[in-house]
DNA sequence: TAAACGTGGAT
DNA sequence: TATCCAAGTTT
């Protein structure tokens, strides 16, 4: 049975002194954690917990496969676990190691991440495969320091690979354990400049032991307890010594500084068909959507004024295009996007170019098409067939 | 340091 | 409908 938890008097707040609150030190938190983790963490796909034991404490951690952790890491990056989940089925099921993952043409894994979105993350994933494959034949790397010199891997990712592949001792901080430790702590210092002391904070409770489960524990507690909004303290094993639970203001947490307004941008999608076929184009490798596949058009332009659509081009389209009644609204990470589809003659448009594809319409869904575009393809072919 | 970089679910 | 937000990294 383990002893009787270690305690000390918190005595920053006078207010709590005066209740005689008792607050769980480092060590006594991370076992609370721990022991919540045995018996309430999830069973995710890229995760291996020990159900072997029902009563105390496990002493070690498993290691789930290292190429599971890696790729669950960078598709979680900004991404939730439901939305995640098909993905990394259908990457290792088509990509089962990474020398195959490092084998396959860069656009077939854009094609499989189409979809999910921060493309860069594809496009790095892909490259990090090839890096593994041809500098790390000996094993994936363990360390942080040399995790982090690997694409698409930061320090959140390194320390979480560390962790959770390899059991190592790391500090893994996510936007789940700022929330955690800024309640916990009761920072009041905004989200993001609070980030250098809630990560200082979190250093201070993470345990040498089951660094990994520890480290997924404390997301499981803030995806699942500690939520954003409504946090359910009364089943949370830290509420004792939970600093704002105590002050009764623990949803306030963390504080963050005010977001700037999405500006507007409009432009103009073209649809060209021939013989039952559709004229996509890859864009760009880098920037936004980069090395997607997508429908030509127009540039994105920030609204200005009540015109705004001409100067992208709605009324300046060549001779035989025509508007499709209709638009379509899609938001990126920075911007307000409203596009106008056009169909336009394919004689009036360059389509032999190197970056041009014909796919068949019946094909468009599994083209890869970026979400955005897939809602172009959709609002088109309603309107076409309202049209008949 | 700040801006760029996607998407879908929840409220 | 509007806003928030998620297992962040790169430049």
């Amino acid at each position: 049975m383990p002893s009787q938890p270690e305690t000390y008097m918190q005595n920053r707040s006078g207010e709590n002194e005066a209740k005689g609150a008792a607050f769980a030190g480092p060590a006594a938190l991370a076992r609370s954690l721990l022991a919540w983790y045995d018996q309430h963490g999830r069973d995710l796909p890229w995760r291996i917990r020990d159900r072997g034991q029902s009563h105390g404490q496990h002493q070690s951690q498993l290691r789930a496969d290292p190429y599971h952790v890696w790729l669950s890491e960078i598709m979680l990056q900004q991404t939730g676990v439901v939305v995640v989940t098909p993905y990394f089925h259908k990457f290792l099921s088509r990509w089962p190691t990474i020398a195959a993952l490092a084998a396959a043409p860069l656009n077939d894994v854009l094609q499989a991440w189409a979809g999910l979105g921060y493309y860069a993350r594809a496009r790095n994933l892909h490259k990090c495969a090839r890096v593994l494959d041809t500098d790390f034949r000996d094993g994936f790397p363990e360390d942080t320091a040399t995790l982090k010199t690997l694409p698409g891997i930061g320090d959140y990712t390194a320390a979480a690979i560390s962790a959770i592949a390899f059991a190592r001792p790391a500090n893994v901080v996510d936007g789940n354990i700022e929330r955690v430790v800024a309640r916990l702590r009761a920072v009041a210092a905004p989200l993001p400049g609070a980030r250098r002391e809630l990560r200082k904070l979190a250093g201070e409770i993470a345990p040498d032991q089951r660094p990994g489960d520890y480290a997924q524990a404390l997301m499981d507690l803030g995806a699942t307890v500690c939520t954003p909004r409504n946090p359910a303290c009364g089943v949370c094993p830290w509420a004792g010594s939970c600093q704002a639970r105590i002050n009764g203001n623990a949803a306030e947490y963390p504080r963050r500084v005010a977001k700037k307004a999405k500006p507007v941008r409009r432009g103009v999608a073209y649809w060209i068909e021939r013989d039952s076929k559709i004229f996509l184009e890859r864009r760009p490798a880098r920037g936004l959507l980069g090395g997607m596949l997508c429908f030509p058009g127009s540039e994105w332009l920030e609204a200005v004024g009540e015109s705004a659509g001409e100067s992208a081009g709605e009324s300046a389209g060549d001779a035989g295009d025509h508007l499709l009644p209709g638009e379509v609204r899609h938001t990126f990470t920075h911007f307000h996007l409203i596009l106008r589809v056009s169909v336009r003659r394919a004689e009036n448009h360059e389509t032999d170019r190197p970056a041009g594809k014909w796919v068949a319409i019946s094909e468009l869904d599994q083209a890869g098409l970026p979400s955005v575009m897939q809602k172009v393809a959709r609002h088109a072919l309603g309107a076409m067939a309202a049209a008949e």
